[in-house]
DNA sequence: AACACCCGCAACCGCACTATA
DNA sequence: GTATAGTGCGGTTGCGGGTGT
């Protein structure tokens, strides 16, 4: 007996998203918040299921976002943070601010997987790729295993931190060989982590409970949105509304 | 110019987890 | 304690644009 479907997909629209729709979602969330994603489309007027308009609003509408190429610190993050945490996409990107955890899924699967690959690196092991076989099978078991893990985290965080320091000693070797791999690739000056990392500024933000919590109800609270929309209005007109990305195109320049 | 192929990304699907009645 | 609803997450799919032939 399996769970029902999150909504009655009869008569929903899917596939990509329009402008219009895209419009409706955002004026919806700012005039309202988010209470109840399943509420969220009859309210705001749209034809998809609550799962759909929660996906959209995360990976696009958010005004937080960086969006963009990703800049070589950002890549050498997410695979420092892929040997520790593993296929674990969103927490990887709680530690990247602005980016979404299927952004970074997407980047790990289409640029790193291979750029590891072509320095003969297993993007699973982290490891220099060896003629054992049966390596995929350990590292299969491990990242299977990942509820149970999740469950000892949540159970005990202190014990968690101290196994990833663990972790974290015995991939010193691993953060070696990262080094190597990036002045390989031609990155011999790296970006200082404490200066903003892809050289972009946000025309806009909001506080950074926002980065911490996007799924708590504090950061629907009028106050934040109010904020945000006061900034939007700046740069965005609600009669021709643009796609995020144009107002990012004008609204943040590289720095360098 | 037309076609095939490849690649990146947005969106979907289904399961897991959590909250609540 | 159990059933159900709501949400989050990771894997997968399919579309569209770019590139090669």
């Amino acid at each position: 007996m399996g769970r029902k479907p999150c909504c009655e997909k009869v008569g929903l629209k899917r596939g990509p998203w329009t402008v219009d729709e895209d419009h409706k979602l955002m004026t919806f969330i700012l005039n309202n918040g988010i209470h109840c994603w399943r509420l969220v489309p009859k309210l705001a007027g749209l034809m998809r299921c609550g799962k759909s308009c929660r996906l959209r609003w995360i990976n696009y509408l958010r005004p937080d976002l960086k969006r963009g190429a990703f800049s070589e610190i950002e890549e050498d993050q997410i695979i420092q943070l892929h040997a520790r945490l593993g296929n674990r996409w969103s927490k990887i990107a709680a530690h990247l601010p602005g980016r979404t955890d299927n952004e970074i899924k997407n980047h790990w699967n289409t640029r790193i997987k291979k750029k590891m690959k072509d320095l003969g690196l297993d993007p699973s092991t982290h490891k220099p790729i060896t003629q054992h076989p049966k390596k995929y099978d350990i590292e299969h078991e491990s990242s299977t295993s990942h509820s149970k893990q999740q469950q000892q985290e949540d159970i005990n965080p202190g014990l968690q931190k101290k196994q990833e320091d663990l972790q974290l000693g015995s991939t010193v070797d691993l953060w070696h060989g990262y080094e190597m791999l990036w002045e390989t690739m031609g990155n011999e000056s790296r970006i200082d982590p404490s200066s903003n990392s892809n050289g972009y500024s946000p025309s806009f933000s909001l506080d950074n409970s926002l980065n911490q919590s996007m799924g708590e109800s504090s950061f629907f609270q009028e106050d934040s949105l109010q904020c945000w929309a006061d900034n939007v209005e700046s740069v965005l007109s609600w009669d021709e509304f643009l796609p995020i990305e144009d107002i990012f195109s004008f609204g943040m320049l590289p720095v360098n």
